[in-house]
DNA sequence: CGCCCGGTTGACGAGCGTCAAGGTCGGTGG
DNA sequence: CCACCGACCTTGACGCTCGTCAACCGGGCG
């Protein structure tokens, strides 16, 4: 068990901890300070569905102010450090607490709204590139590129393909210099939605060409 | 435009007419009388995903009441008839209508959840099984079968298939009898989920045997 | 030093999309 | 009452995306 929770106390997690498993009770928000956390679905034949990621200065499934209960699992995806807010704390104070959490609930039921229509309605680069895209301005990052701390299984399992994949079309975006590997570390350039581009190729369309394979 | 709107006056809407469009603000939430209404994306390239059905007894978008807009274009799939319920009277009288919105956006919320996760994860078949299960609770029905109001177009653009797979997989669910066509009417058994199942083939995994066309 | 996680790559095939040509039913106008 | 029309459903042929399986590699860490 962690220390006495407190107001602005810090609680951190390891990478792949629970901050709480399915259907457990939950008396606190969680606010990230740093790293990534995710919640996900597994099913009973071991696939695996991620269906929100929570990126530093985000709150941590604000809605368990109104449900106190995870229906999913939340785990860190990276080392995590977090301060807890007490939903009795949020509670209290009607100093905007709530309306806080009612817009960061309202924004993530627009964010899951976003990835039904990705994953209905748009092929697999598609799909890989409005992730980083989207990473990019949550990241608030206006630096040429952002450092995404994901295994290729965990994009796979936010996108909804396989790794293999997955792993095919990072390289044809690398071809492209859309994304970058650094060491085991995967970089979104400031151009990964596509739009600059001087070569005569389409801009949305993806075409079919087999990777050279040069090792990014 | 519409008659002054009063609390519990009526309004009524024709198929395929619109409740709002992309980008509208809106001064009131509908609660759903009779008939069912979708939110729905159109992309450029006139691909289209449905995110939300509200169905007879749902209040339609209820997270209009923390944002005043609509992100996404909201229209009637059949005849419509509803009770508009303005902003400002939900605000005012503090008798837990507000409590009674915040509760529906929070199950909005765990819809759009699944959806996620049936999107991402889950074959044709799995997902339009899935669907009928949905509806058929929602709709409170314990009745033999329950009548499906939606084209093979509509189910298409909600589970992210074509219409011609949906109609394919639709025809399959018939010779199992998880499915019947009463004239042009879908209606979905008490055992669509396939549970019951005496055959001794397996559950939850579709076989591929070719559809035998028998006319339903 | 060896293990294990994560990434890489090829061969192959299944699921689903696309295209295209009917078919059927209900509504509508003459 | 009938002819026509437009949605919607049906069905087959074909092929592209993406999944599966399997082997291998490379580096970080105990």
């Amino acid at each position: 068990m962690p220390t006495p929770v407190l107001q602005s106390s810090l609680r951190q997690f390891r990478r792949y901890e629970h901050l709480v498993k399915a259907g457990e009770q939950c008396d606190c928000i969680y606010r990230i300070r740093d790293g990534w956390a995710c919640r996900y679905e597994t099913l009973h034949d071991g696939r695996r569905q991620i269906t929100a990621l929570y990126l530093p200065g985000e709150y941590c499934e604000p809605h368990w102010l109104l449900s106190g209960r995870a229906e999913l699992a939340v785990m860190a995806l990276t080392p995590l450090s977090t301060t807890p807010l007490l939903l009795s704390e949020v509670h209290r104070p009607q100093d905007g607490g709530v309306k806080t959490m009612l817009g960061a609930i309202l924004q993530n039921l627009e964010r899951q709204t976003q990835w039904i229509i990705r994953l209905g309605r748009k092929n697999a680069t598609e799909r890989i590139v409005e992730l980083f895209v989207d990473l990019r301005s949550r990241l608030g990052s206006d630096d040429d590129t952002v450092k995404i701390p994901l295994t290729q299984r965990e994009i796979a399992d936010i996108v909804g393909l396989t790794p293999v994949h997955v792993n095919r079309v990072l390289h044809r975006l690398a071809e492209q210099k859309r994304v970058f590997q650094h060491g085991r570390t995967l970089l979104a350039t400031a151009h990964v939605s596509g739009i600059i581009r001087q070569c005569p190729s389409n801009v949305t369309e993806m075409n079919d060409e087999k990777a050279t394979s040069d090792g990014w």
